[in-house]
DNA sequence: ATGGCTAAGATGCTTAGA
């Protein structure tokens, strides 16, 4: 297999942010690009502006809120959804979706937010949690074993994945249940392509106030994870903080997975 | 650090993000 760039990135508006995204893939030319928070229908999702790059392109959108897209210049094939867990709410949200490409079975993943430990969409969460390591697990048994998921899983694996952990004392990201739920999920087998660097805290995600990112008080929250047999290729994994500076970005920044 | 930011739908506000 060729040697292959890949990268996920919660855009926060795929049509807020659109002219960064194309200008970003003409300058990094990924193989394949993950997106969450698209927040945009499938009617609106701007296929032929990919297209003209030379990108294929799959979403899975509602409109408002939440969205997930693949896009990638091989065609992506069997494409599918999910996941089937309603919200709170009682809508099915527009979180997940997966498809063939490159010979792997790729996954965008955006999980929910879960607002507040102990408040029904904490429940949500850790049950949409539990519903994607089912899928991930069908997956594998379906002949699918070359997994890489992408997304934004909302939840940071240890207090140095947050810039204080102090700060986050009784809050979402950190809490028990939210990292076990994790754990579950890289334990069907999975590796956290950007884990094995501490030389620098890898945030991937800086509020929008009060200058949290000029003040690297950030969070690693947004992750690439593959198959033992797609990590063993890993070259080079990145977080492309300049994509989080300049005008109007997302309050994500991209992460990327370099691999031979 | 219980949010002095951002985005979007229908607005001069609300919901949501994390």
């Amino acid at each position: 297999m060729p040697s292959m760039r890949v990268a996920t990135w919660n855009v926060n508006s795929l049509a807020a942010r659109l002219p960064r995204v194309l200008d970003w893939i003409r300058r990094h030319d990924p193989d394949i690009l993950l997106l969450q928070e698209t927040k945009c229908s499938d009617q609106a999702f701007p296929t032929a502006a990919f297209a003209e790059l030379g990108y294929f392109s799959a979403h899975h959108g509602e409109g408002r809120w939440n969205g997930v897209a693949i896009v990638s210049r091989q065609t992506p094939a069997e494409i599918a959804t999910g996941l089937a867990v309603p919200a709170p709410s009682g809508m099915a949200e527009a979180r997940y979706l997966d498809a063939s490409c490159d010979g792997m079975r790729v996954a965008s993943v955006y999980v929910p937010n879960g607002r507040e430990v102990g408040h029904p969409y904490f429940d949500y969460k850790l049950r949409w949690m539990a519903a994607m390591r089912e899928r991930l697990l069908d997956n594998q048994a379906g002949g699918h074993p070359l997994l890489l998921i992408g997304g934004d899983f909302n939840v940071a694996p240890s207090d140095r994945d947050v810039y204080d952990p102090a700060a986050f004392a009784g809050a979402t990201h950190v809490s028990q249940p939210e990292r076990d739920a994790l754990d579950a999920i890289l334990a069907t087998g999975l590796q956290d392509l950007a884990g094995r660097d501490s030389s620098q805290p890898g945030f991937t995600f800086w509020d929008y106030r009060q200058g949290f990112f000029r003040r690297g008080l950030g969070m690693r929250i947004d992750f690439l994870l593959a198959a033992p047999a797609l990590a063993a290729r890993l070259d080079r994994v990145w977080v492309d903080r300049e994509e989080r500076g300049g005008m109007r970005p997302s309050d994500h920044a991209p992460l990327v997975a370099e691999l031979t």
